[in-house]
DNA sequence: GCCGTTTTCGGCCCGACTGTTTTCAGTCG
């Protein structure tokens, strides 16, 4: 993305921080507009160096004010707006309203009665007992604000955990609660059904007839170490790993009202209920109701509402306010990838890598118990020193693999290999050796931190080369413990595409990559195809393709642009036209 | 500040929980 747009996100992010603080409410309609604004400028494909303020203010959700200041700060390199509510709010006192229980009516009022600027302040005033004599405030409220501020940093309200810790917390205790016999129906939802790739707290909802066993049970689970709230239909704990745990209980009839509202987004509630307002209706989270009579017209699935809404299905990765209720209300969703479409695995790793850890001949085992119809078997490239296959191995491993392919005839083998990208783009081997192939994969292992142009020269590179058929886990992130290469994806989209090279969807939870947000942007360059690929070290690990199809479809992935949904012959077509050009 | 097939002015999503209050403000999701 264009260095621009991200510059300008992250001063229209801090503007609504700081407008926060202003107007004195996080709800105020300017606040609200502001952060419209950082959603449409994310979701923007275009330079916004290179656009007009006609044309910024045609975009949905910035206007007038918000165009000007984009203009001013391509012009100028700053906005002024925003200098000077800086000035007025330091960002110690901005990161206050970090402090979980503390927003910006109660920022403000430390300052003007305490003389509050930053964190020591506060915890000095706190010490003092100063708190408590405030108006609004108390003891109570000086003793939770203390409690929170002992655990900033654990759980500030920008904290985010990456969803590959989130998910098996989450599945522990979906299960757990669906043993109760008070217990109709549980679900995880919020961002970790969205599919996001991190996650700021686990919110479970629970159809029950009888809430108070449901609670109980809930604030008593094994895993719990502190109970934060805790009422008669909704309750917060933190687990002994520090993960924030939202438990809400509705009546059976209302399940579908109850988990399409705390599936969020927030962005995509809003737009639903002003959609539901423009028909005289009222969403909440136990119905769509008439707002005069109250007389119910959905509740119990998320379905029934949406047809109600005028709005086809919309799937949960999807939920995110950038267009979807849009397309839905057009009849234009995309055509989603599901994981039943998948009939090949690209990218497959044994013990012949050094990373691998199940035997060849059990990962092929394996991929044809799971029905699929084709995988390639991708060992590392000679050139990842420690895990490669050197030209001797790559024939002795092929040979094993023809011998094992006669044990599964209705599984077609291909020879493949995962190449590394090197600092200038240079691959393993040479060319003739590399097209003995049947695919090869091109990955970044190292070097993360070249500068842009240097890093999409390097894949482009890679892309050039007749053998590569698609380029692995395209930013080399881990989430929550390394950022990706930083690079013009959009320039490596239209060459892939020009050159009928596959960008990989990479199954590893920790990986996700590409990452949704550049997915969405590849989905819209025309003839660029994915593959959804496990990149499995065990056997264990094809089951990740779950993961995988779900994060291209968080990127709205067709199940046409998907390589690997293809039927075999289909596939191997394709994939043979790009080593013979 | 943004927006409009009811609108260019007058709206803007909705409710639980907490802690402070005796009817509500602030925070959160």
């Amino acid at each position: 993305m264009a260095e621009a747009n991200r510059a300008v996100g992250r001063l229209l992010r801090e503007y609504v921080d700081l407008l926060k603080l202003e107007e004195g409410s996080a709800q105020a309609f300017r606040v609200r507009a502001y952060e419209r604004a950082v959603a449409a400028v994310a979701e923007l494909t275009r330079d916004v160096a290179g656009m007009t303020a006609g044309e910024l203010k045609a975009v949905d959700g910035i206007g007038a004010s918000t165009a000007k200041k984009i203009r001013e700060y391509v012009e100028t390199g700053a906005i002024a707006d925003v200098e000077t509510l800086r000035e007025k709010y330091p960002r110690p006192l901005v990161e206050l309203m970090q402090i979980p229980g503390v927003g910006p009516k109660t920022v403000v009022q430390l300052r003007r009665e305490l003389g509050v600027e930053n964190l020591d302040d506060l915890k000095q005033a706190i010490a003092e007992e100063r708190l408590r004599d405030l108006a609004g405030l108390g003891v109570r409220t000086e003793e939770k604000i203390a409690r929170a501020i002992e655990r900033l940093g654990l759980h500030s309200k920008e904290r985010r955990i990456p969803i590959i810790r989130a998910l098996p917390v989450a599945a522990d205790i979906v299960a757990a609660l669906s043993q109760l016999p008070a217990v109709r129906r549980v679900e995880y939802c919020g961002s970790l059904r969205r599919f996001r790739e991190t996650i700021g707290d686990i919110d479970v909802v629970v159809a029950s007839g009888d809430p108070a066993p449901v609670m109980d049970a809930f604030v008593g689970l094994p895993r719990i170490r502190e109970v934060l709230g805790r009422g008669d239909t909704k309750a917060s704990v933190l687990t002994d790993d520090d993960l924030q745990v939202d438990l809400r209980t509705v009546a059976p009839g209302e399940y579908g009202a109850a988990i399409l509202y705390f599936t969020g987004s927030k962005a995509h509630n809003i737009e639903l209920r002003q959609r539901a307002i423009e028909r005289g209706w009222i969403l909440n989270e136990y119905a769509l109701a008439d707002a005069d009579s109250g007389e119910i017209v959905a509740s119990r699935t998320e379905k029934a509402i949406y047809d109600a809404l005028g709005l086809g299905f919309i799937p949960p990765e999807l939920r995110e306010g950038i267009g979807e209720i849009a397309a839905a209300a057009e009849d234009r969703l995309p055509r989603l990838v599901e994981e039943r479409h998948i009939r090949g695995d690209l990218h497959v790793h044994s013990t012949w890598s050094g990373d691998g850890r199940s035997s060849l001949a059990d990962m092929v085992a394996e991929a044809a118990r799971r029905g699929l119809q084709y995988v390639a078997m991708t060992e590392h490239g000679e050139n990842l020193a420690i895990n490669g296959l050197t030209r001797d191995e790559v024939r002795r491993e092929r040979a094993e693999l023809d011998e094992l392919a006669a044990g599964h005839p209705d599984l077609t083998i291909l020879h493949g290999a995962e190449l590394n990208i090197g600092p200038d783009g240079g691959l393993d081997y040479d060319e003739d050796f590399l097209l003995e192939f049947d695919w090869c994969v091109a990955s970044v292992h190292s070097h993360f931190d070249f500068d842009v142009p240097t890093q999409t020269e390097r894949i482009l590179r890679a892309i050039a080369s007749p053998a590569v058929n698609a380029i692995g886990h395209l930013t080399g992130r881990r989430i929550g413990k390394r950022p990706g290469i930083e690079l013009d994806a959009d320039a490596v989209f239209e060459t892939a595409a020009a050159t009928g090279t596959a960008i990989e969807v990479n199954c590893h939870l920790d990986r996700l990559d590409a990452p949704a947000d550049l997915l969405r942007r590849a989905r819209l360059v025309d003839g660029l195809r994915f593959v959804i690929s496990t990149d499995a070290h065990h056997t264990t690990e094809l089951s990740n393709v779950t993961w995988g199809v779900r994060n291209a479809r968080r990127g709205w992935v067709e199940r046409a642009a998907v390589a690997n949904t293809w039927t075999r012959d289909r596939f191997l077509k394709w994939a043979a036209a790009k080593r013979r050009t």
